[in-house]
DNA sequence: ATGCAGGACAGAT
DNA sequence: ATCTGTCCTGCA
């Protein structure tokens, strides 16, 4: 396959990527960003579910269960209303397990078009495009206190992961974090020891399987003690808190375990809300804020209303006329609320308070 | 340089 | 059921 991208098709979506990408949301860190003129671009790895496929380009040696691609996506910063999309199979080279596998120019058209039907797919899924953004908007408009979000917020939709065991471990890793830390830590955690694919653009990293967690070390002490070296400050290859993930490290590993051995992912996406809650909230690290993170942005319910500090201030000040609320009375509220907008009522406006000046307005 | 921001959780009321 | 002190790190 010598050609570089592959395929270049569109999405006629009111859709703010950069916006959408920076919001912070805990379903996964940004997607590597180049502002090439007036232009946006956003690439990821991201493994696509063709079982006919892979079974015919799998080297029988090889368990492969999906196929790794790049997609990456392109748009104009001044028009929120299309984005373009290219995708990329891996690079071949000696020594790479997919050498062996990516026999890609034998891909018949079907074979393509099926690639291609799955990667819209997961775009819709990933950027909630079915989703009814002007709908939503006469909503907000229709409602004083919400109305003024839809400028700040324009083109903003919920950004779903890719992968919800990386979901959840990233979500654990927010609590009590700032965006800027928890999105590092992530990253590193990827750059460490998620699996390598080479394209011809630069490597990109996938996220650790859960059974890699349990080999992880927590601190930099335990893995020093294991194997009797005395390591030079960050120079640390197999713990979690050198990626700066302080104590969470235990909370990352213990769910992983659980996640393996008493939890089906899978089925969390057909509980109903509060199952799918209850059920969550028993992982460690995970309280109700976390929770809620991960139902919505990790599984898509969009009836889960997150309630950290922010959004508290924001709700005690709009509607309880600044008297202070607990998270789980602002919880109660947000469900009562917005019902089924509960989630986007969230983020436009915990995005509302942060573009207008608000937080600083309330943060007394 | 010290102090603070950010949720979960264990232990107390 | 609701409150308090502690956990780790980056940034004023």
């Amino acid at each position: 396959m010598q050609c570089d991208f592959m395929s270049n098709s569109k999405f006629n979506s009111l859709i703010n990527l950069n916006l959408t990408q920076e919001s912070g949301q805990t379903s996964q860190a940004p997607w590597r960003h180049n502002s090439i003129g007036n232009i946006d671009e956003f690439s990821e790895l991201i493994y696509l579910k063709v079982p006919s496929i892979i079974e015919e380009l799998n080297d029988e040696t090889i368990n492969l269960n999906s196929l790794p691609i790049l997609l990456k996506l392109s748009q104009d910063k001044s028009n929120y209303n299309e984005f373009a999309y290219l995708y990329k199979f891996p690079k071949k080279i000696g020594n790479n397990q997919f050498s062996n596998i990516m026999d890609v120019e034998n891909l018949s058209k079907n074979d393509i078009k099926t690639i291609e039907n799955e990667i819209r797919d997961e775009l819709t899924k990933i950027y909630d495009l079915d989703f009814d953004l002007e709908k939503f908007y006469k909503f907000l408009l229709d409602d004083e206190k919400l109305a003024p979000s839809v400028e700040f917020c324009n083109g903003l939709r919920l950004f779903i992961a890719k992968d919800p065991f990386e979901c959840i471990i990233s979500s654990i890793c927010s609590a009590n974090n700032s965006i800027k830390r928890w999105t590092q830590s992530i990253d590193k955690i990827k750059h460490n020891w998620g699996e390598r694919i080479e394209f011809d653009s630069g490597a990109f990293y996938g996220f650790p399987r859960p059974e890699q967690f349990l080999d992880f070390f927590e601190t930099p002490i335990e893995e020093a003690d294991y194997d009797g070296h005395c390591y030079e400050i960050g120079c640390y290859k197999k713990n979690l808190k050198s990626c700066g993930v302080g104590y969470r490290a235990p909370y990352m590993k213990k769910a992983s375990q659980m996640l393996i051995e008493d939890i089906n992912i899978d089925d969390i996406f057909s509980m109903d809300y509060d199952e799918a809650f209850n059920l969550i909230l028993g992982l460690p690290g995970v309280g109700p804020k976390v929770a809620d993170c991960i139902l919505l942005y990790g599984f898509g319910f969009e009836e889960a209303f997150p309630s950290d500090v922010w959004i508290k201030r924001i709700v005690s000040h709009l509607y309880f006329d600044g008297e202070e609320i607990s998270a789980d009375k602002t919880r109660d509220f947000g469900i009562e609320q917005f019902g089924d907008y509960a989630g986007y009522a969230q983020l436009y406006l915990f995005h509302y308070a942060r573009k207008s000046g608000l937080m600083e307005t309330i943060k007394k």
